[in-house]
DNA sequence: GACATAAATTCCATTATTTGGAACTGAGTT
DNA sequence: AACTCAGTTCCAAATAATGGAATTTATGTC
């Protein structure tokens, strides 16, 4: 067995961990799961699983239905929404998200850097209010998404030397940038242009123009993003929406200065 | 000490109780907290109070900023985006409860019977997408909402009796009903027009119409209302917007049917 | 800049909780 | 009636949480 995780974080959370671990698999499944699913999934004992399940069952974090099937419980709503509507970084964009995508009629998206991946804050994605996508919370590589090689540009020399040190490049179609010498220069191409853009980098026939957003007083290094399929969006129509991208995410850096600069 | 509580449920859910608490604690407060806020409402020793933040922050509920303060992290944004997607319940009422906004302009709510008291679920109140207000997931008295009026009013007997048996009443106002038997009278009249209201009865200045949503096979009992501040709403206003809320509430309750019912 | 004060963090022997294999229950099937 | 499978309960052993006190680190004051 391996003793230790080299990831960053270090030391075990023990009996919380494992709560978490089995709420996440319940919470993120996209149907309602029974006893001998979580079971296979999770990897523990029968009897460990079941109190686990209890215990989240009666903190509210999760419901037993009476078919025996498990769902989000209603606390868990809670803290949802609560969450939500306090991010201030996610409600200060919002706005600026919103007008977006009425500019361009695409998916637009919020991510922002963690580490070395790509985080998604929030997603607009149709006119009617279909928010709180899956996607929101889900991890994708820096190096090959418009929003991630955004944010790396406005990083300074030492704390993107950091993220490149030790970054494991994939290719994840043919497009993807998967060096680093090819990531430098296509960075410095994004400095100059203030836009960057993902060519099919990511996921065959997905295309984007992204901006970066940051504040670097709070290490908020993010970006925005309008995204399309290829058969639909070509390079000229990323062209066009490059200067509504840009300014969008001016404007929300500027917001943030302004709201969350004068503090204390 | 206590032994034991009568709340229903009864077992302590031991070490996870306690993180949860604390999560809730920091997740719901209005201001980020410092450890020292949350030792002061905890009342845990600084020593427990400390490792349980710790390991919060470690498993991505919590983040603790340079500032040494707490904020939800971003996995609880991951399980808010997921719980919030796949609660069908409020999937299915959401478009309704967005036509109801629409048609009378004022906040629209969703909640739902849980035990003795209404939570609600959903809320609709600005055009623009302030979604997921943190009234979402709050508990109210099921005696003196319009909501918890409308649910009663469609329970069988012996379910509405388990309820008002030991149910203690409260007068938030001078409108509120506080006895069974005033209680009683008017959930008669609301089962006869199967419209309720509330009429300053909770809070003063407020006002509102109901009518209930439910799906008796899956014991779900609930309400949605359209609520205003009495200055600008009027009993007249009330009545004509009632038909609305009654199309509403039927509809959301023919879809709960249609879209939940013929399953497995 | 040095000092005083408060806040945050670490330590570790004690204590309580979780663990997990196995036995039990009950519903659905052959 | 015997069999299977999902769900639940049990309890001695192993493990993780506890919490008072000491230590380090921030914050404010003269």
């Amino acid at each position: 067995m391996e003793p230790e995780r080299q990831d960053e974080g270090g030391a075990a959370t023990g009996t919380l961990g494992k709560a978490i671990a089995v709420l996440e698999t319940v919470a993120l499944a996209d149907r309602p799961m029974r006893f001998t699913d979580v079971l296979a999934v999770s990897g523990q004992p029968r009897g460990t699983l079941h109190r686990q399940l209890s215990h989240l069952v009666q903190e509210g974090l999760l419901e037993l239905r009476p078919d025996h099937s498990y769902t989000p419980g209603l606390r868990l709503l809670k803290l949802a929404s609560a969450s939500w509507a306090r991010n201030e970084f996610r409600a200060v964009a919002a706005p600026f998200l919103e007008a977006l995508h009425r500019e361009t009629g695409e998916t637009v998206h919020l991510g922002v850097l963690r580490g070395r991946e790509i985080i998604y804050l929030d997603k607009v994605e149709s006119r009617q209010a279909v928010r709180m996508n899956s996607q929101i919370g889900n991890a994708s590589p820096v190096y090959c998404t418009g929003v991630g090689k955004a944010a790396l540009s406005v990083l300074d020399a030492a704390a993107l030397n950091a993220i490149l040190s030790g970054l494991e490049f994939r290719r994840f179609t043919p497009q993807t940038l998967a060096d680093r010498a090819s990531l430098l220069a296509e960075l410095s191409e994004i400095r100059a242009s203030g836009i960057a853009f993902d060519r099919e980098e990511h996921e065959p026939g997905i295309r984007c123009v992204a901006a970066p957003v940051f504040d670097a007083g709070r290490a908020l290094f993010a970006g925005v993003s309008v995204t399309g399929p290829a058969y639909r969006v070509g390079q000229e129509q990323l062209d066009g929406w490059a200067p509504r991208v840009s300014h969008a995410a001016r404007a929300i850096t500027a917001e943030l200065a302004a709201r969350l600069g004068p503090q204390r």
